[in-house]
DNA sequence: GTCTATACTTTGATAGAC
DNA sequence: GTCTATCAAAGTATAGAC
């Protein structure tokens, strides 16, 4: 019962089994060099497994792998979110920590780990819409519960999902900035923007 | 919005000679599919040029090419940012018809023509630092053209960078999110929040 | 300069031995 | 379930006829 694997779908054994292996490292391949741009081959060695089991295990193939590593990385990243605003005394704070986490992010990975998904959302947005649609089910997901945080901290509905939107809007394309400018700016100035326009809509909400 | 041009830079003729059209058409295939999601030969299809041009053209191959493209859209988004602020009677009222234009665009292309350069420039961010540079000095030049129009308008030179930057971002994140939702609410949000910002940054500038 | 043919590599995918 | 061998197709790139 107790297993110390995370939860359940059998997916996330660090070290255990060669379907976590190989989920795990597509994902960080994902994020860096895109969906196409990522071979299988390339998958099955960063992953210290046979290129066989792949197709064992996602009998569906590239398209079935990049599906569950979209949904599977959107919600490690909702987890995390979700851990800093939890982790914050309030939601101003918690987006300016979440915001400075990022940037702290880029800066250790040498500017390779950024949004999970968004390269791999680009691509596929107009080729392929399996892969399009499990995009656009992680970013709902991720606009839902932060609506959901803005709505719990005073904010209505309608504002807070406006508000919400327009935060990720500018973390994402904050994002996209800073890799390729090797630079936090963009990532900080879209932080304080994003800390600058909570607290006014929540000073006016009052 | 975003279509054709026909001007000096000594050699853009819209369908005079193949090697515009090499640059047009990748330019198009780059933005809906990425880079390493667009093959030579579907480039040659697509500009009606045979194989050996692109080539003849591009000794350097498909990262020579890659690098012009994404020179000479990130002048055409430029040229059209431009167009849109020189005929609006005001910056404010530029910045709302700008995003308005990406909005109406995205609808028209079924969503697949928003940011010229944002796919490539996540793909090529940790891959390729060529192509790297290259995007980075689009952006560089787009942050530096629109923070020229917020001095204009009367802003500091810092606080008109921050904010160009904040509103770019919003732009680059809204273009993903809408891409991927196929909806320009994102759009349409960020847009809503840059009019607000500038507007409120103008105003305490007075 | 235009265009075709081809070399070489890598891709996604399959079959089958163990 | 693990792993290797191999396939057909597509990738980039080159050579050379016209």
């Amino acid at each position: 019962m107790a297993r110390d694997s995370t939860d359940s779908r059998g997916g996330r054994g660090t070290n255990k089994d060669t379907r976590g292996r190989i989920v795990d490292a597509s994902g960080g391949l994902f994020r860096r060099n895109g969906y196409t741009g990522t071979g299988l081959k390339q998958i099955a060695t960063a992953a210290g497994a046979p290129f066989g089991s792949i197709y064992h295990f996602f009998p569906g193939g590239k398209e079935q792998l990049g599906a569950e590593v979209i949904r599977w990385s959107g919600e490690m990243y909702l987890r995390l979110f979700e851990t800093a605003m939890d982790a914050a005394p309030d939601v101003v704070t918690g987006v300016r920590d979440f915001f400075a986490g990022a940037a702290e992010t880029l800066r250790e990975t040498d500017y390779a780990d950024a949004c999970p998904i968004a390269a791999v959302a680009l691509e596929v947005a107009s080729t392929n819409e399996p892969l399009r649609q499990a995009t656009a089910e992680v970013f709902t997901s991720w606009i839902d519960a932060g609506t959901e945080h803005l709505v719990t901290s005073g904010l209505s509905r309608e504002t807070g999902r406006t508000l919400m939107i327009s935060m990720l809007a500018g973390l994402e394309g904050a994002f996209v900035l800073s890799r390729a400018l090797r630079s936090t700016e963009p990532v900080d100035v879209a932080g304080a923007t994003a800390v600058a326009t909570v607290r006014e809509a929540l000073r006016e909400a009052q």
